[in-house]
DNA sequence: CAGTCATTATGCGTTTACGCATAGGAGGCC
DNA sequence: GGCCTCCTATGCGTAAACGCATAATGACTG
């Protein structure tokens, strides 16, 4: 009879094709996911996973319990969602997950006065660079920069968020106002150029003429390199708005945002309280986002 | 993150009731199982089994997660499946499981030809009154009396079995041939009248009119309790025929005998090797056991 | 109502599994 | 080639989990 635990070493081993991935994504050392692994294989009585120069890389035999290693997690996660989903009591931790400046500028005061409304429940807010999966339970709620798609998803349109082209005043008086193609101006951009974030499309057609003056994939970093006269930056009225940046014309990009969680924990108290809270603090902001 | 093992605890209490039948089913001793169902709860944060007089029951929340932590163990069987088919050596071990009287005097001259051929496999065998289940791995062949039906299972015809009506001499001379209706006679039967054995089916029409001389669940006390001369049994030739009993006429039923394994592990060496052997061995003895 | 058999709860000693620390490779990059 | 980083292997001390034993409780039976 094989230990579900060692399966579940198996899958995190499989997946990362090292044991010191494998151990880090499940909280534990290195040390001790070789001595599971090493366990799991001598009861199992076949190797199943190989061990190669470049890392752990699965045999055929492994492959056959890998889907099934699968086919245990999706329950596994499952039944986490389903007891959370029973938890009745308003109070207890939440983790909303959701990108910076949003988090930064937007929500932490509409979560300070939800703090003071309930006091037995801890908000986490994670600000993570990845988008954290809510079917493997890495955050209870998240607000997102556009609609997601399938799944089983709840979600609940939290309002618009406006951008528009903004620089300094200094840079604005010696380069002057730029016209469509943005020729002779300095755009302020991302690390990399894949993001298809829909203003930051409209700005790379809008700027199709100018020089790239500065690039940070941190919209703070963005906004510090604005107010410094490194340049035109596409950042949300939100955040530029109240730091005395010029406003320029020819953008009227949005994004919508969406408040997202699974629907197996919809009925939980506590992520009810807090998403209506993000729904309310949202509505009375709605002029401030949309510019 | 819940521990997967303490999912599968989950799953043994909700199905045994107690945390003793649960930690016998597991292999672990009672309070093992409660300190990991108490911690399972802890974590979970909410009641999920609710103590009664009676045993544990599930709450609503339990039953929620008890369907998926249902789906693990679909999964993790599979894995084990898997696993196992993926077994490429000639050795290793052999669970097969039967019925008691047809591994006696039927398997063991097979048995012990193919230990004397593979002395690297050892072969189990399992004669439990209970019909071992295969998918959960309980054993991994399995020599059944009928058709089996359903699941993902293989089978293979090993041959047929054949019943009479058998009793000692001393009875026979006293209390002559019985006719159809058997008035007057005493019959030898199960502790239960339940069974819908075919031969039992028959033997119960047939002797309609007997008393009751013995009841026995064992084949071997019914054999005994015919040589003692305490009437009429319904035996297997194969177990009557060499113990100088009478063989009586109006008997012609006969049952099946199949060879059953889990499809998962049809080509494992060692299980198509034991499968091998019992098929020919079987074929052997055709005449024997129809009588 | 006592006796039996099942259950759960708890204390104690031991084993096991774990984290930590360290040593020994195996690429990748200047 | 030397350095850096990430990996795996292994020894050691500790802490957590386990088995065992025992006590307490409750249900069924004669």
């Amino acid at each position: 009879m094989l230990d579900w635990e060692d399966l579940r070493s198996f899958l995190a081993v499989a997946r990362a094709g090292t044991l010191s991935g494998a151990a880090r994504s499940l909280g534990i050392r290195q040390s001790t996911m070789g001595r599971r692994l090493a366990a799991f294989e001598a009861r199992a009585g076949v190797l199943l996973l190989q061990k190669t120069p470049r890392g752990y890389v699965l045999t055929s035999a492994g492959e056959a319990a890998l889907a099934e290693a699968e086919k245990m997690e999706t329950a596994a996660l499952a039944a986490e969602r389903a007891i959370t989903g029973q938890d009745t009591r308003l109070a207890g931790e939440v983790r909303l997950t959701t990108i910076e400046t949003l988090a930064a500028e937007v929500l932490m005061p509409i979560l300070a006065q939800f703090a003071a409304d309930y006091p037995g429940i801890l908000v986490k807010l994670i600000s993570s660079q990845r988008t954290l999966s809510l079917a493997a339970r890495e955050a209870d709620l998240a607000v997102r920069m556009a609609r997601p798609l399938g799944g089983d998803l709840v979600i609940r349109k939290l309002g618009d968020i406006g951008y528009g082209y903004y620089t300094s005043p200094a840079y604005l008086a010696r380069h002057g106002v730029p016209t469509p193609g943005g020729a002779g101006h300095r755009v302020i951009l991302m690390e990399d150029d894949a993001p298809n974030f829909p203003e930051y499309v409209a700005m790379a057609q809008y700027f199709a003429e100018a020089e790239v003056g500065f690039r940070s994939d941190s919209r703070y970093v963005q906004l510090q390199a604005c107010k410094a006269g490194l340049g035109v930056a596409c950042l949300a009225h939100y955040l530029a708005a109240p730091q005395g940046l010029a406003r320029l014309p020819g953008c009227d990009a949005n994004r919508e945002v969406w408040l997202v969680q699974h629907r197996d924990t919809k009925e939980t108290p506590r992520f009810k309280a807090l998403s209506a809270a993000l729904v309310n603090g949202m509505k009375a902001q709605n002029a401030l986002l949309a510019g």
